[in-house]
DNA sequence: CTTGGAATGTCAACAACGCTGACTTACCCT
DNA sequence: AGGGTAAGTCAGCGTTGTTGACATTCCAAG
C-alpha cells in the first residue's frame, strides 16, 4: 500500500513527487482550491436563491444549447430526478426553456431565455476572473500542467464530454 | 469583461492561455476533475453510511490530531453546527475520540481511535491511488504547475491552512 | 395494426449536510 | 462577583442528493 512513502524508497529521486506527502498535499490542494473555485459564483447564485446545481446546469445548457435531459444527466451525473427539480424550478423562473423535441417527443430541449443567458454571464463573468487571475499568477506553463494532471484525474467515462483541444501553450 | 475573447485580441499571444474559451476550458477540467477525485472515496464512505463530511473531518483530525472543534471550523468552513452533527456519529460510531481541553475546558481535543485510523488509511490509500495514477501520467512539471495554479485559486484566508513546502521537484 | 418492452421525463418521499437561532458551560476582564 | 465573550451542543429548516412509482412516447415483433 504504502509504495512512496520515504523519499528516495521506490524508484528514486525521478519520482519524489509521488510520495504519501506530495500526494495529501495535492490532495488538500484540490480541497482549498475548489472551495475558492466556488466561492464567486455561490455568492451570485445565493442572492437569487439558487445553488451549485443551477449553476451547473445554465452551464452546460448553455454550452449546448438544445441539449436534453438525458444528455445533462450523462454530464452531470446526478439522477434524472434531482436535475429534474433545478430544471423545474429554472423553467418556472423564466431562465430556462424547455421544447417538446421535434423527432423524438419523448425528449426536451433546453435552452437559456434572455433572462437565463444574463445570470449566465454573471456566474461566468465571476469565475473566470478568478480563474483568470489564478493563471496569470502561475503562468502558461504552470497552467498546461494544471490541466494536464486534471484532465488525468477524470473518470474516463466524463473525459469524453470534457472537449480538449488547442493545448499550444507552452 | 470579455477582456481576452479572442486569440491575439488582448496582449498577443503570450496570453492566449487567457482567452475566455481557455478560461472555460479550466472551469470543466475543475469540475470533472474534482468528481473523479471524489469518486473512490464517496463509495467507501457509502458503504459505512458516511458522506463528504465524514471524510474531511477524518482527514484534518488525522493529519492534526488535537486539534479542536474551532480549529477544525476555520479549515472547513463550515458552521460549527454542521459540523457538529458529523462529529457527534463520529463519536458515537467509536472513530473520533473527543477529550475535554486540560488548560480550557471549553475546547474539545479531537484524535482519531485505531478504528479511526483504519478507515483513513482506506479513504486516503484510495484518493492516494487515483492522484498517483494522475501524477505519474502528467509527470513531474505538470505537478508543478498542478499546484501552483491551485494555490493562486484558494482564498487567501484558506491558503494559511495549505502547508506548502518542499516543491523542489523539478 | 396492435401489443409489449424500453426509453424519456415527472411527481413524491426520504437522507445527507449545508444553514440560523437559542442555549449551556467555561473563561476572562473589570 | 458580574458581564461580556468564546466553545460547543441541541433543534429545526432548505438545498440537493437519493430511490420508487408513474405517464408518455417510441419502436420492434407478431
Amino acid at each position: 500500500m504504502a509504495e512512496g512513502s520515504g523519499p528516495g524508497a521506490a524508484g528514486g529521486e525521478a519520482l519524489l513527487f509521488l510520495t504519501d506527502e506530495q500526494l495529501r498535499k495535492g490532495i488538500e490542494a484540490m480541497f482549498f482550491a475548489y472551495r475558492g473555485f466556488t466561492a464567486d459564483p455561490d455568492r451570485i447564485l445565493a442572492e437569487h436563491g439558487y445553488g451549485r446545481a443551477h449553476h451547473r446546469a445554465i452551464h452546460f445548457i448553455n454550452r449546448t444549447p438544445g441539449t436534453t435531459v438525458n444528455n445533462l444527466l450523462a454530464i452531470l451525473g446526478v439522477t434524472k430526478q434531482s436535475l429534474n427539480r433545478v430544471l423545474r424550478t429554472l423553467v418556472e423562473d423564466g431562465l430556462v426553456e424547455s421544447r417538446v423535441g421535434k423527432r423524438d417527443k419523448r425528449e426536451r430541449h433546453l435552452f437559456l431565455t434572455e433572462r437565463g443567458q444574463e445570470l449566465e454571464q454573471a456566474l461566468s463573468d465571476a469565475q473566470r476572473a478568478r480563474m483568470r487571475a489564478a493563471y496569470r499568477a502561475a503562468g502558461p506553463e504552470a497552467v498546461a500542467g494544471f490541466r494536464k494532471v486534471l484532465e488525468a484525474m477524470m473518470e474516463p467515462e466524463l473525459r469524453r464530454h470534457y472537449v480538449r483541444d488547442a493545448e499550444s501553450v507552452g
